[in-house]
DNA sequence: TAGTGGTCTAGACCACGTC
DNA sequence: ACGTGGTCTAGACCACTAA
């Protein structure tokens, strides 16, 4: 009768042994990727879509978690899913190689960075701690939370250590909005140095709800260790970031082999 | 009746705002970390959980899902469900800083590199490939899709793109397992400056069936495009790693502010 | 108010591992 | 053969959004 399949048509084998819900999410990303669905376009509702395709609702919202993970869809409890817009905004790219702090990097980008303090201890380092910084497990430290934000939008959150013996006095006011690394220069104590790991990992719980990000939701997670003039390590620092929001960038030079 | 509880009894609040999975996923992970869950044990099975814990076995298998997205659980299918064990071996780390190639690297940590072919085009660039290599829409590029491993294990699907009037004739055996860094060394177009970006993002259908990991899984992903002297872009590479089995590390120094 | 996605249930059958 | 996780069904109710 229709001589034009609507757009979100999927053909199904029931007879292939790859499981439904993965040949519903294979059809939907194909057709997004040639276009067939447009970008910002709003998919049929779950329940239109499982008795068009003949299969259950569960079946179908499996499949669209898949691709909404991938960030190829955008669902909105309330409202429908969609088929999720290109950004026009470049996101804050950090640039590697040098030392600079996250306020830098996004100021750097045009927008402004902010800092909401969500925990401030003054504690016994923790083994791991201890090690990264070369403290004995007698000293204190200052162990920050905060969370990160960029004109407002929440990007990463960030876990500091400072040697308290090392850092002298100080109180959550000192870290609520500038830069740590601001502070420490203040201090004379300016890093020089840092040894920085990334890698990949997914959201748990506390960190898809401060991120404002789903449960599992692909992060970038950095560890780092500064020092100072002397060799003294000054901070020790883990961060993750939204990986749909933060970009590192680099440039490398080669010396040959 | 039993005066020490079993170490998987978690507390639900039916009255709690927090969706049940959540709650069950939760405790779980308290219980992981608090030790009563020890690594590598095994998990009661999803329909003897269910049913202790008086929820339906789909609730049970959610809020499993998120943990083992996590990496903090481990499924196996036909046996059961286990608290992931730490990895004794180091994870492979890139060093980042220096132009170095995956190769290099995993021999670095005494492992053996591998790579096999997935795709080998002569075809002409997208336009994304054109704008990264300075080419005009009607040169020619060679694209090639190989799965790198170490010690036979995949951890990355890498994207080359190299300009073929500057790289000259190739066939696939030249890439089958030599490092394309050393290949292009060979030419005289030893790459000496690049610029990378790394993100992270979840892994679609494709990417988790080539690197054995579960589809929307974190991965690191990285775009690089590497000049020669002169100037001369000579490859555009596009990288997925598997963040559960890979590291890049950098050093950093600073300049003051 | 009506329609959407979010959560949850109580089943069923299949595919895989182990014994 | 048996128990495991993997997939799928046909419903239900709730929470949110928009008209």
């Amino acid at each position: 009768m229709s001589p034009t399949p609507p757009p979100w048509a999927i053909p199904l084998d029931s007879a292939s042994d790859l499981p439904v819900y993965m040949q519903v999410a294979q059809g939907l990303e194909q057709r997004i990727h040639s276009g067939d669905l447009r970008r910002g376009s709003a998919l049929p509702a779950e329940r239109e879509l499982a008795s068009h395709l003949r299969v259950s609702r569960v079946t179908v919202r499996q499949a669209l978690a898949l691709l909404a993970q991938q960030g190829l869809l955008t669902r909105k409890h309330g409202s429908g899913t969609f088929v999720t817009p290109p950004r026009p905004e470049e996101r804050p790219s950090r640039t590697l190689g040098l030392l600079s702090s996250f306020s830098e990097d996004v100021r750097s980008r045009g927008q402004t960075p902010g800092a909401r303090v969500l925990g401030f201890e003054h504690v016994r380092p923790s083994p791991q701690e201890a090690m990264s910084l070369a403290l004995s497990p007698g000293d204190k430290v200052y162990r920050i939370r905060r969370l990160r934000t960029s004109d407002g939008e929440a990007l990463a959150v960030e876990d500091s250590t400072l040697p308290a013996a090392l850092v002298g006095e100080l109180c959550e006011e000192d870290v609520s909005d500038a830069s740590l690394y601001a502070l420490l220069g203040n201090r004379g104590l300016q890093p020089v140095r840092a040894i920085r790991h990334l890698r990949a990992l997914s959201a748990d719980l506390t960190l898809s709800e401060l991120l404002g990000v789903a449960p599992g939701a692909a992060l970038l997670a950095t560890e780092r260790v500064s020092w100072t003039v002397g060799g003294r390590p000054v901070e020790y620092a883990r961060a993750h970031y939204r990986g749909d929001r933060y970009d590192f960038v680099m440039e490398l030079h080669g010396d040959g082999e």
